[in-house]
DNA sequence: CATATATGAATTGTATGCAAGACTAGAAAT
DNA sequence: ATTTCTAGTCTTGCATACAATTCATATATG
């Protein structure tokens, strides 16, 4: 599996990289000419990646990077916010030095990244810091589901971080997250990631998502409770 | 990709229903006979089993059933707990009549199956009230990582709740948790959700290092039982 | 002119064959 | 007796071939 392992890496760091966008095709056929390899360890490659979520392979009908539509897309930066938010909980209840210093050292390239004004390599930055919280959760699970959906999102990460006054807010964020972690502080170091990853999408996304349903506007919805 | 994708389907039933235990091998060949196709599409089905984790394919060494270490499973575990508390923290603030019906019937079978002792329908019943309080989060990507990772851990949660008194223990756990979500308290929907999960997990990872050791031998002195 | 249909081209799904690495068992050596 | 080496067997990884389905284009029909 050598050869299909190295092509499902390499297939996602195009994706990643965003040489090949949402919704276009990816054809075994030129894929295998790509690589110099025959279709049958591209299509293994793929498959792992479909199962992943990164691509979406439909039967018979080929395979596409994956376009999801507002709706999840909100719902995928929701469940990041409550998964980092959960790092950064475990992280204040368990930080060593160890972890302490890494987040630091994240913390200073990010630093002078946005001084620079480098959206690129703040992006990468970005990314570093955000790993060494995941690890400083000290659960290798919980920071592998956290980094597997990073890297899902981060086609819509990168776009985001454009915006030039956003590197100096999000590193300012940063400092506040890093301020709670150290202070041991739980609830806060988890409020502060759910908001930076989510920044106000939440309580839009709240008001998308109550239109579906009735919301809970109280009376009605809690009429049948205990019996 | 019709039979890969219904043979990844049965493959995942079998771990599942633990007719395949942990550690077993999945021999592309005995499977190939077995469901009378060839080897591709068996090994395009083991891939993606194991992208998604359920599987550990080894690269030139064939694929097993996982056998996550107890620190790996307490780690599962708390994952799961963590993301059961999100879903818990958003039903609280979003739930519907809808969902709250869905809940609530859900609890009314688990309630049954309790009383009657009845822990292999519990088992069934507590899936789907667990699984209605994913939906109840109304952030369906979210709804689907849980019952990813439910899945996931359904082999473990099946030999914990054998234990008579915890399924009486365990439905009040559900009834408090329905409370707090249907009082829409965030925090206490979180909390209790968490605690449910993670006393399972802790119960579980207790049991596995007291018959640490052997692991391996275990598993596989046990696979002629089935049952 | 629009819609439906049919035919050929292109692409995916599965089977088979072969090469290469991993496992097993037995012999040799300490 | 234990360990190391080696030969043979077994299993996996990849390429190729063929079958089945979808897609595209052109033609026919109202």
């Amino acid at each position: 599996m050598s050869q299909a392992f190295r092509l499902k890496q390499s297939i996602e760091d195009a994706v990643i990289a965003g040489e090949f966008l949402p919704g276009d095709r990816l054809d075994e056929a030129s894929l295998a000419e790509r690589f110099g390899v025959s279709r049958t360890p591209i299509r293994e490659a793929l498959l792992q990646l479909g199962a992943e979520g990164f691509i979406d392979v439909r039967p018979r009908r080929g395979a596409i990077v994956s376009v999801p539509s507002p709706t999840r897309l909100f719902e995928m930066f929701e469940t990041m916010a409550e998964i980092e938010s959960a790092c950064g909980r475990l992280a204040a209840r368990r930080l060593t030095p160890d972890n302490d210093a890494a987040m630091e050292t994240a913390h200073r390239a990010c630093e002078i990244a946005a001084r620079e004004g480098d959206s690129e390599q703040y992006y990468a930055d970005n990314r570093n810091f955000h790993e060494a919280i995941y690890r400083a959760s000290r659960n290798s699970f919980l920071a592998d589901q956290a980094f597997a959906l990073h890297k899902r999102l981060s086609a819509y990460r990168r776009i985001q971080l454009r915006a030039r006054n956003r590197l100096l807010q999000s590193l300012q964020e940063h400092a506040g997250i890093l301020e709670a972690i150290r202070a041991g502080d739980e609830q806060l170091a988890a409020t502060r990631l759910h908001d930076h990853v989510l920044v106000q999408g939440e309580r839009f996304s709240d008001m998308v998502l109550g239109l579906a349903g009735d919301r809970r506007s109280d009376a009605s919805s809690r009429s049948g409770t205990t019996r």
